[in-house]
DNA sequence: CTGCAGGCCCTTA
DNA sequence: TAAGGGCCTGCA
């Protein structure tokens, strides 16, 4: 299957943090799973817009599921000519960062995966994850599966508790809710709060208006904005201009430390 | 060895 | 409504 797009970048959408399962395969080749299965993806070498992608087991790909995966349907350029035009920070992260688009992920893996990354680092994030899914073979376990495990052995921590609540949550609220979804019902999870409300919201539900205010929120509010938040933080598409800086202020740091 | 990482819960005032 | 301590674990 071939995508052709100007703002897809397999790098930047594996590093934006949305996700937590891509694999680096070598320098060109990423890994990814959508709806249990197991994907390849990398540039053209003299095209970088365009995007080749095979499925790992050598079977057809479902084009409309992979297209909706890369939320392909939603022009990112239409975005980011949206954004505030005397904004140079932001138009600069923009810039920088074109290549990122918000995934539409599995919403129950959504969950989960916010719910291990609070007051965690990414690396143990990714850990905790992979020993989730390798207890079942490899695809992302449902709640009963989980309910079954031994999460003692996981690395969750003191998180572990959510984990069990979120998938009681999940098989006596959510899986026979009639209406959407919304952010008080994730709420209602214990060790789910505002900042991962929002990001299961923005990464889970695909509300690109919402804005997940996290620490590195709050360092860029402080230190390019004097600590005033900007209106773009509640515009329409908040969640994706959240996303460029965010990764532009933490590839300046990655720089710095450099 | 501390400090802390993409917070949240719970208790106080 | 706001402020502060505690929390699992691994890595710098």
């Amino acid at each position: 299957m071939i995508i052709h797009n100007d703002n897809l970048d397999l790098e930047q959408i594996a590093n934006s943090g949305q996700c937590f399962r891509w694999l680096k395969l070598n320098d060109k080749e990423w890994k990814f799973p959508i709806c249990d299965f197991w994907y390849r993806a990398w540039h053209d070498e003299n095209n970088h817009s365009i995007i080749y992608i095979k499925k790992e087991n050598g079977q057809e790909i479902n084009e409309k599921l992979v297209n909706d995966y890369f939320d392909i349907n939603t022009d990112y350029r239409l975005i980011i000519e949206k954004l505030p035009q005397n904004d140079f920070y932001l138009k600069n992260a923009a810039n920088n960062f074109s290549g990122i688009r918000i995934l539409q992920q599995n919403l129950w893996e959504v969950i989960v995966s916010f719910i291990i990354s609070q007051n965690n680092n990414i690396p143990r994030i990714k850990k905790s994850i992979e020993k989730l899914c390798s207890a079942v073979d490899g695809r992302f376990p449902m709640p009963n599966e989980i309910l079954n495990m031994d999460l003692s052995d996981k690395g969750l921590g003191y998180r572990d508790k959510y984990i069990t609540d979120s998938c009681d949550y999940y098989i006596n609220r959510i899986q026979s809710m009639h209406t959407p979804i919304s952010r008080e019902n994730l709420l209602e999870i214990r060790g789910v709060g505002n900042k991962v409300a929002d990001c299961i919201c923005l990464f889970g539900l695909h509300n690109l208006e919402v804005c997940p205010i996290d620490t590195w929120m709050k360092k860029i509010i402080n230190t390019r904005y004097g600590g005033v938040k900007p209106n773009w933080m509640k515009s329409e598409y908040a969640g994706v201009f959240q996303q460029y800086v965010f990764a532009y202020e933490r590839s300046l740091a990655f720089n710095r430390t450099k």
